[in-house]
DNA sequence: GGCACTTCGTTGCACCGGGCAAAAAAGTGG
DNA sequence: CCACTTTTTTGCCCGGTGCAACGAAGTGCC
């Protein structure tokens, strides 16, 4: 009744959502049998997916006690890549997509993308080496900004390194003999946010991030809508900014233009708000209570919102999560869009509808390796083929 | 490999998308194996869906010829029934989204609903037994403007009727004997474009109607979206109108307030294009040859241009189909459209990816039938279970 | 301790749907 | 009538699921 695979994956989720679960109220949870749950959970666990955990059983009064599994993080793990304009970041995260290690490796000479892409390779083996050699890793995400062929792994363009068609994938996989996919940003992001968000686990989502650049995903009961031509999602250009400020693009009061991070941070420190054009000091700022820098970062926000009651609007998801350095980090930020967004959405969201990313300052990396993690989750069972070790 | 029905859903798209086709060509498309490809033609063939047949056939020199299968038309049709302000559009329909006969009651009581479902019910059963009583009618789709609950097949919300909580589907199933389907105006187009429409067949397509109500539906790879609160598509109150005009949902400016039929045709009226503040006079009107009517019908055109082009942008659809009157009647309109939207959007859609409806006068009778189609199509074996005859 | 009772988990069996491969069918050309 | 080609069908196996019976692991009562 359902296609390769689904089982398992719905059970795999089902666990990593409900923590350590009994195999019955997997079976409720999944509407499989628990004929199925018990076969798909052996499947998984000779993987190395799931294990049986002896956790605290709350026996119930009556009948056999639970004998909970949960996901296996102690075996394997997954690598991530963010390529990002100054450095990439590297993550290896465990299955349930938490950070077991990480490291910022700045780009040597960011025109190189061979030299880029071979350094983060090599940096990434080390780090895996050296900090979890007992676990092995399963894949490698990548996320980067800009235009990324998710089926051909290659980052199409990139405008702010200046790169164009670079087979990140093979590259990668050469590098370290790992299965690579590469995605955007956003979409990861997206994906990460519903598979290990404090978002609940929603069947429709949509992310939106701003930071250098500013873009959507969305997420629909389908699964990640990509476009037509990968393009999904493209709110930068969206008439909500300063009409004053005028875009590459050609027009002007384009969304991008007015709110990216270095926009913000060039009018923050031309309104002498602080000592130089870096929205992290910005934001530095305001959490140390300059009410001047938090003005401006409330300020942008509610232009954000206004892009997030649009997307609202259009799309009707079950959540929106952003990723903006204002709302992660001041609660004012947060109280702003979720105010924002309720005045200018049609559908009135309920206040847990608006939500900011969950995951700090590793958001990068997660991102990343949600690429992975989100195959691995969809077809658990595939791992039987290519296991591939290498790193 | 696939969930259950999958194979033959698929087969009978293939069937439905490439005319009269041999069975070798059909696993060739779909990718099934050509023994799948018998077994569920036969057993579509058993439930009247395909025939083979006995078409002029192409020798192409060597080998045993094909025998084409086609979708079966003579034997089955589905009932559609449009709930519009003024009147209900009834119309029966072949398999092939083909509309064989068609009738528009108009309502006696506006606020009667049980009368006005009542009656559209009997006027449908008379007009199967006076048009095609040999045909078997396999169930009924319903489509209105407003907010359906298309689970509880409940009309949530008619704004211009003033009908609330209408149990749509349990009125007409109750009435009729057939099993009743109902989803809003929007999707209902949007899924009859994609599977009968000149759009081809497109995996995402984003569909904007404009009429007395404006409405947007997106189908995406997953199917088409509904929403949290199957509210989704939700672009009546985008601010892309005159911020003159005031909206009743107390703000200017509004998409629905400008463009919509009612309010287009009164600009029209005052202006002194028309004698009555009607769309239909309007279009009437330019299509003979009025050229004030036409400058109104493609100014309003560039407005509704601008809405698709951010659909455009932030979904990415393989194709953007728009319904309304100007662009479906006048080719002026028509280009007028594609160039605003060329221009607007930031992916640059390729001239077939805006296109005008391909319904003619039929549009909602169709759209409602393919609510019932779309389901049949989705899974045409499940028609073993439920045979209920009763018109 | 033994037994009834409850709930959890597993195993045996049949079924469904699909792919593979061999066979049958339906033409043409010699 | 036979060789040849391509389409279509048939037989067989296999993976995955549900159903139902069974085994397991506790408590509580006698």
């Amino acid at each position: 009744m359902n296609p390769r695979g689904t089982a398992a994956s719905a059970l795999l989720g089902a666990v990593l959502r409900h923590g350590p679960v009994a195999r019955t109220t997997i079976a409720r949870l999944t509407g499989l049998s628990p004929a199925a749950v018990t076969r798909n959970c052996a499947a998984l666990a000779g993987l190395g997916l799931l294990t049986e955990v002896a956790g605290p059983l709350p026996y119930r009064g009556m009948g056999r006690p639970h004998t909970p599994v949960d996901v296996e993080t102690g075996r394997h793990l997954v690598a991530g890549i963010h390529i990002a304009h100054e450095h990439c970041t590297l993550a290896l995260l465990d299955l349930r997509g938490r950070v077991r290690a990480r490291l910022r490796v700045p780009h040597r000479d960011p025109d190189d993308h061979e030299d880029v892409l071979a350094t983060a390779a090599d940096r990434l083996v080390r780090l895996h080496a050296e900090h979890l050699p007992g676990h092995v890793p399963l894949g490698l995400g990548v996320a980067a900004g800009g235009w990324v062929d998710t089926e051909a792994g290659v980052l199409v363009e990139h405008t702010s390194l200046g790169w164009r068609d670079v087979p990140v994938r093979d590259l990668l996989a050469a590098r370290t003999g790992l299965p690579v996919l590469v995605d955007s940003h956003a979409r990861a992001l997206a994906r990460a946010e519903q598979l290990f968000g404090a978002a609940g686990h929603h069947e429709s989502l949509v992310h939106l991030f701003v930071g250098n650049v500013v873009d959507a995903a969305i997420i629909t009961g389908g699964g990640t809508h990509r476009g037509a031509r990968s393009a999904a999602g493209g709110v930068a250009h969206l008439a909500l900014g300063d009409p004053a400020i005028d875009c590459p693009c050609g027009r002007s009061g384009c969304l991008e233009a007015t709110v990216s991070d270095r926009a913000w941070a060039w009018r923050a420190y031309e309104a002498g708000v602080i000592s130089r054009p870096s929205i992290t000091e910005l934001g530095d700022a305001a959490v140390a209570g300059n009410a001047a820098a938090t003005a401006l970062l409330v300020e942008r926000t509610r232009i954000v919102a206004r892009a997030a009651a649009l997307l609202f609007d259009i799309v009707n998801p079950d959540v929106v999560v952003v990723t903006e350095l204002g709302v992660i980090r001041l609660p004012e930020c947060a109280r702003a869009l979720r105010a924002e967004v309720a005045a200018s959405a049609r559908v009135c969201p309920s206040p847990s509808a608006v939500l900011p990313s969950s995951f700090g300052p590793d958001v990068l990396g997660v991102a990343a390796g949600a690429v992975q993690l989100d195959a691995i989750y969809a077809d658990p069972l595939n791992l039987r083929n290519p296991i591939r070790l290498g790193v």
